[in-house]
DNA sequence: ATGCTTTGCTTACATCGTAAACAAGCTTTC
DNA sequence: GAAAGCTTGTTTACGATGTAAGCAAAGCAT
């Protein structure tokens, strides 16, 4: 499995006992448990290499940089598209469903990841026509591909790659982040759960705060989608 | 200038000579300065200290935190949009010239400080209705006002509101993104530029490179924000 | 003058990312 | 088998960081 030499090198696995051999993947997988759990903040060298069972100068020899590290884990993360059923990397009943599909399966990532995801929203990509939360280059080709094979224009197809990104970026990141803010910073423990501020200065917001403090994500993920991809149907040629 | 206590204090100016007297409002003046110039990472407190001619410690007098100073910048970068005379706290024009001048106030806060913007963006809020970018619960209220004063129901109201934050959040911090890649992590200087990695593999991104690479950013903005301020009228009662 | 309060400085500490040298296995080659 | 090399984890060390604690000087009120 997982490939790598594997020509005769392979032939008796030197360590089936416990600890799981240090690797870059086996320390991307840990770190990402890791922030998941705890948070970025949090994540240290010696706390991962701690949580390894091993010094954290070991992790040196796999990864070359904390950076790098979190870079690693976005790219990690990101994988697990592959891996979603209900996500085609070609469209199968038309661009609307490809898109429909992308987007669900983006959401489920973030949600998931919670304390990951602002990573991948915020961390510079490699080229400047990378744009979180899509970032990699083989998603990329496959929406663009999904789209020109569809009947769209190299431009149209441009535009909706563009307005696609920054309607997913700014709805899981608002997603995610009320999600933490429930989660979050371990709790102000100064008696009990953040006091509401005084809100008589602020007469509409202390009316609607019920209103406000509903949770609706999912409808108006579902209906602004919706509206995205009728606005994206007129850019056809 | 620049106001303070003023009450009688104030008879004679007791430093009149350079250096600028220390104070919460220098001090986070000073921090967006850094950042703008420098960006976020490299803004340490001992750092600062000396952009003021001070050193480290004397910071704390005045902030708790480095924490509580990137609140506090932008808490700062977001008062600017008061200074603003294109932005209106109450709509004269009607609802949809209200919306309008305070999307174009916010990107034009957010290019203005493109290091900083992704923390205004991504800093924990105070209350879980306090959606980035529009974090001060003043301007929440004016937004809410806005709306309601025009004829939205307050469901309506606050779905606008809901709307309207994770559009901006999104097409600013990726306008933003974009303006810091050519100006962000000061080049990775082995050489040149960032040799264009191998897109042979990505056929489309290939293709389209020109197009993808093309900048509009404003264009989309306004397009976007139209279609917005559409779709948001169909919402009034 | 005397004391109080404000403000900045000095010193100190735990923690961080990571460079460098080292050691204990493997793998390869004879 | 032994010798040589490579891989992987450890040890030690350094400079930088955020910030707690105590000190000192300077402004104010008495």
């Amino acid at each position: 499995m997982r490939e790598s030499g594997s020509k005769a090198t392979q032939i008796h696995t030197h360590q089936p006992s416990g600890k799981t051999k240090l690797d870059r993947r086996t320390i991307l997988e840990a770190g990402a448990d890791f922030i998941d759990q705890h948070g970025v903040r949090e994540l240290s060298m010696r706390r991962l290499g701690a949580a390894l069972g091993v010094e954290a100068m070991s992790l040196y020899r796999h990864v070359p940089s904390r950076e790098n590290l979190l870079d690693g884990i976005v790219e990690l993360i990101m994988d697990q598209l592959y891996g979603d059923p209900e996500v085609y990397l070609e469209p199968r009943n038309g661009w609307q469903d490809y898109l429909f599909r992308l987007a669900h399966g983006l959401r489920r990532m973030a949600l998931a990841h919670p304390r990951i995801f602002p990573l991948v929203a915020t961390r510079p990509p490699e080229a400047p026509w990378v744009r979180p939360p899509l970032r990699s280059l083989r998603w990329i080709d496959s929406f663009l591909g999904a789209l020109t094979s569809s009947g769209f224009r190299p431009e149209a197809a441009v535009a909706a790659y563009r307005a696609f990104s920054s309607f997913l970026l700014g709805h899981l990141l608002l997603e995610v982040a009320a999600l933490g803010a429930e989660i979050g910073p371990v709790e102000t423990d100064d008696g009990q759960a953040q006091e509401t501020g005084d809100l008589s200065e602020y007469p509409q917001v202390l009316q609607l705060q019920d209103l406000l403090s509903e949770d609706r994500s999912a409808d108006e993920f579902e209906e602004s989608l919706e509206n995205l991809l009728e606005r994206l149907g007129t850019l056809i040629r």
